[in-house]
DNA sequence: TCATAATAGGACTAAAAGGATCCTATTACT
DNA sequence: AGTAATAGGATCCTTTTAGTCCTATTATGA
């Protein structure tokens, strides 16, 4: 009933990366200290992402991320899905008929439920969107400094 | 992102219990079949219910299973937490300040609301209302046997 | 053109959680 | 008191998850 931790990752990364101009390439290095992800693991995060089609990358020297769409045609669930696979709140959600008391079962209807309104939440939510969210501004001075970097190198 | 199957598990056998007389004391032996648990990893789920408090157990010969309160007093999040422990999103939930980029991560705030659109869900359905559900009729044959089994031996 | 440095891509390894099973303690019935 | 039936707890194996390392690739500079 939790995100997984790659997943969490994925997320701030596209963030991270719709938070920059349009096309910026930005090195996976400056996104893991920026976002504070274990630089190691963030290649792992970043070959789900690539795989996905979410994001385009550039080997090499000069390389890095870069957005493969605009960032307000990625959803908040492709993101996830893309990392997690389908999401299913339930194991008799994933393939009609694998519950053998489907027919009978009175739970299913509410996992379907919850399942649906879960999924059309994290639908509406796009990644162009959350770039523009501020956070939670407590303290001025990140949220000046988040907001003020255009890294427009 | 998914239920774990003990807690899925754990609230079919207390919808199973619900389905029953009030008062029922129901052998976990019928409850594993009726169920299609396996009956050796019941044990376990049922454990979690007990020491949670919503379920009460009566050991030796004639014992079994009981509802320790009205089926309408128990809703699906507290059987559903009652083995997953609370339920949290991900990990910048659980304890305020366990994430270093709180202040300024732009995720954070959907994922909260997310969750709380979840717990509200889950909140709202009792297990007296999913043991008047007759899930998903479809085959009317079992719908009749389903509705139709009192148990009232 | 070739060497070099920087970068992503994929394979691999430890750790944690999930799933299931067995054995033991307890209770009622004979 | 003995026996059978039942839940409770401890234990083991499997799967998933989190993280690290090494290799292939590409642009840059000589």
């Amino acid at each position: 009933m939790k995100l997984t931790r790659e997943a969490d990752y994925a997320v701030r990364v596209v963030v991270e990366l719709a938070s920059r101009p349009p096309a910026a390439i930005v090195p996976s290095r400056a996104i893991a200290e920026q976002q504070q992800i274990p630089g190691a693991f963030l290649a792992k995060v970043v070959c789900g992402l690539a795989r996905a089609g979410l994001i385009r990358t550039l080997r090499g020297s000069g390389g890095g991320l870069q957005l493969a769409r605009p960032a307000a045609e990625t959803t908040l669930r492709q993101v996830v899905e893309a990392i997690e696979g389908p999401i299913r709140l339930n194991r008799c959600l994933r393939e009609p008929g694998a519950c053998p008391l489907q027919s009978r079962c009175q739970v299913h209807g509410v996992w379907r439920r919850v399942q649906e309104l879960l999924l059309r939440e994290l639908d509406a939510v796009t990644m162009a969107e959350l770039a523009r969210t501020p956070g939670e501004p407590r303290d001025p001075r990140t949220a000046g400094a988040s907001a003020g970097a255009p890294a427009g190198s």
